[in-house]
RNA sequence: GCGCCCGUAGCUCAGUCGGAUAGAGCACCCGCCUUCUAAGCGGGUUGUCGCAGGUUCGAUUCCUGCCGGGCGCGCCA
């Protein structure tokens, strides 16, 4: 519809009707999708589509705003797709799509199945989208496992929208904290009073159990020697503990990147020689600075101590580096909120490298998760161990409502998990109301086998959806592309569960009131034939927009 | 002090190229299963879109200031 408002608008300059430099963008017909204002309105009697374009033009047209909307509309009215155009309120152009061409749709679905809204939008960029990035030195919380899902849900969108993703999780397996670890395993297994800022978890002591059973002889070495093997076999268990959690979760990483593999061998010194050349290190007080400060930040960063040490801030540069002399045209970063001082610092690390920090690397910052249950907020403490896991969370309400509430909030809203809510089977619960709707209609497919209706590409007649249901049905499946799409460049899969919630709500009120099966004896029809297939491909849409989440679409409940 | 995020119905929250009467679910009331899954549908009630200015045909949306809440600002990791 778009092109077709180009193409109109393209004619009326030919003719000298419009004249205006703004009319002429409006003209380009490869841009038309993005230029052209062009929404489904949300009041059913403004049509399918409507256009302010009208507005748009009438101020640098110097002509009243209905005028034009008058004059694109004549040109618009040769148009076989459209069945009705209005000129309405303000200087609106109110469009109504033909039967058979809104009905189109179902064929497209029916056509592409589990391509169904897959694009090209973001075809030919690479990208590295990490999340997660827990220390090895616990399980994962409900923070991480905000991301968990999310990030996995984006990185389906991202593959969809034609981009290459490579979904990391960096492994904080160096520093202060790995040796903390160990010496509080070791203390537990010695039965000693772990050290004051150490791990405190019961989980701390199951560790120790495993490796004493494994290995009696560490709690006898030295004290430097023993924490150290204390912390390797804790670090293994505890990786591996994440991995398994994470693959049941159903979230999987295509790499697993040790911190402790970017100081091994050159990797440090070839990053420090390409910051260098860009001009922005310098030394001072015996330390190696980075001057962040010429791309704004607050203060300048220290890479490497006074005493030699590299800090963490060297880490994060060196492995930003490390992306992208792998290929990454952009680097993703899911953050928590507790974490987002390090944006700035991150973007101005990029920016020191020589790289745009407005296109090669993005910040995106997950706010807190709150979680009520009895209708009491669960306060979370480390210290007091009452953190809630990723495990504790699945066991509770199960992989599908976790994932699915999790990802239906964008991540910079602070969120609120009811677990009693999660835990319901009503539609209370958007995600059993979402696959409510798929196995309903799993089920009255296979009733429509039963009774040999014939339903798919070449029994349907897209006229004899007219029914208001239909149409407001038909005109969601064709939005689902773009809503995938959009939630691509914006970086947001809840997009999708609204669309879908939204698709659910839309087909069971036309499962109310638009019988789809024969009654009876009643015979088949082309009907019953054009029904099953607006159902086919709702189901299809659904299971796509479920799946793009990460969630399933059982065929029953 | 500086920085980031949030403030929309009683509750939990949607609403990004600025658009027509601001939405959904829950909660509350009333209807609908002798044939496709009632885990559903239909109807009714609910608002100073934090406050004050500005930009313009039009602002919940963009800009500025303020108020309220959350979270951060190390040669820690």
């Amino acid at each position: 519809m778009a092109e077709a408002l180009a193409e109109a608008i393209s004619v009326a300059l030919k003719n000298g009707e419009l004249t205006s430099d703004i009319a002429k963008t409006f003209a380009d017909k490869t841009l038309a999708i993005e230029n052209i204002p062009l929404e489904r309105p949300k009041n059913r009697e403004h049509g399918d589509y409507a256009s302010s374009i009208a507005l748009a033009l009438a101020k640098n047209e110097g002509k009243a705003p209905r005028d034009i909307a008058t004059l694109i509309q004549s040109k618009l009215l040769s148009n076989n797709a459209i069945a009705k155009i209005e000129v309405a309120g303000p200087g609106f152009i109110n469009i109504t799509l033909d039967k058979s061409s809104q009905g189109s749709i179902v064929n497209r679905i029916l056509k592409e199945r589990e391509n169904f809204g897959k694009s090209n939008s973001l075809s030919g960029i690479s990208i590295n989208l990490e999340f997660i990035s827990a220390n090895p030195t616990g399980p994962l919380h409900l923070g991480h496992t905000r991301w968990a899902a999310v990030g996995d849900a984006l990185a389906r969108v991202l593959s969809a929208a034609g981009a290459r993703v490579v979904r990391e999780f960096y492994i904080n397996d160096r520093g202060n904290q790995m040796d903390l670890f160990g010496a509080s395993i070791r203390a537990s297994v010695l039965g000693i009073p772990r050290p004051e800022d150490g791990y405190q978890g019961d989980y701390i002591e199951e560790l120790g159990k495993l490796i004493d059973a494994q290995r009696p002889d560490l709690k006898k070495l030295p004290e430097s020697e023993s924490i150290a093997e204390f912390r390797e076999a804790g670090y293994a268990l505890q990786l591996q503990q994440q991995k398994d959690v994470l693959d049941e979760f159903g979230t999987h990483f295509d790499i697993w990147f040790s911190e402790r593999t970017l100081h091994s061998g050159e990797d440090w010194e070839k990053s420090l020689n390409k910051l260098r050349t860009q001009g922005h290190v310098f030394e001072s007080e015996g330390a190696v600075w980075l001057r962040t400060t010429d791309f704004g930040d607050d203060k300048d960063r220290v890479l490497v101590k006074s005493g030699g040490e590299l800090t963490y801030f060297a880490s994060d540069t060196a492995y930003y580096l490390n992306k992208r002399a792998r290929g990454f045209d952009i680097c993703i970063y899911m953050l928590g909120a507790d974490h987002h001082g390090y944006v700035a610092r991150l973007k101005t690390t990029a920016a020191c490298s020589g790289d745009d920090p407005d296109s090669n690397i993005e910040v995106l910052i997950g706010q807190m998760v709150k979680i009520i249950e009895g209708g009491e907020e669960l306060k979370l403490s480390k210290r007091a161990g009452t953190i809630i896991t990723l495990e504790e969370l699945v066991e509770k309400v199960g992989v599908d409502a976790a994932r699915y509430t999790l990802i239906r909030y964008p991540t910079d809203t602070p969120m609120v998990m009811d677990l009693d809510l999660l835990k319901k089977r009503t539609n209370e619960n958007p995600v059993y109301y979402v696959q409510y709707a798929y196995a309903r209609i799993a089920a009255l497919l296979r009733n429509a086998e039963e009774l040999r209706v014939q339903y798919g590409l070449d029994s349907y007649n897209p006229e004899l959806l007219g029914h208001q249901r239909e149409r407001e049905l038909l005109g969601a499946l064709a939005e689902y592309p773009e809503i995938v799409a959009q939630s691509a460049r914006l970086r947001q899969p809840h997009r999708i569960a609204r669309f879908i919630e939204e698709l659910a709500t839309l087909y069971h009120g036309f499962y109310n009131d638009c019988r789809v099966l024969p009654m009876g004896e009643e015979k088949v029809s082309d009907l019953h034939n054009a029904r099953a297939s607006l159902c086919a491909a709702t189901a299809q849409t659904i299971k796509n927009g479920l799946s793009l989440l990460g969630v399933s679409a059982p065929e029953r409940m």
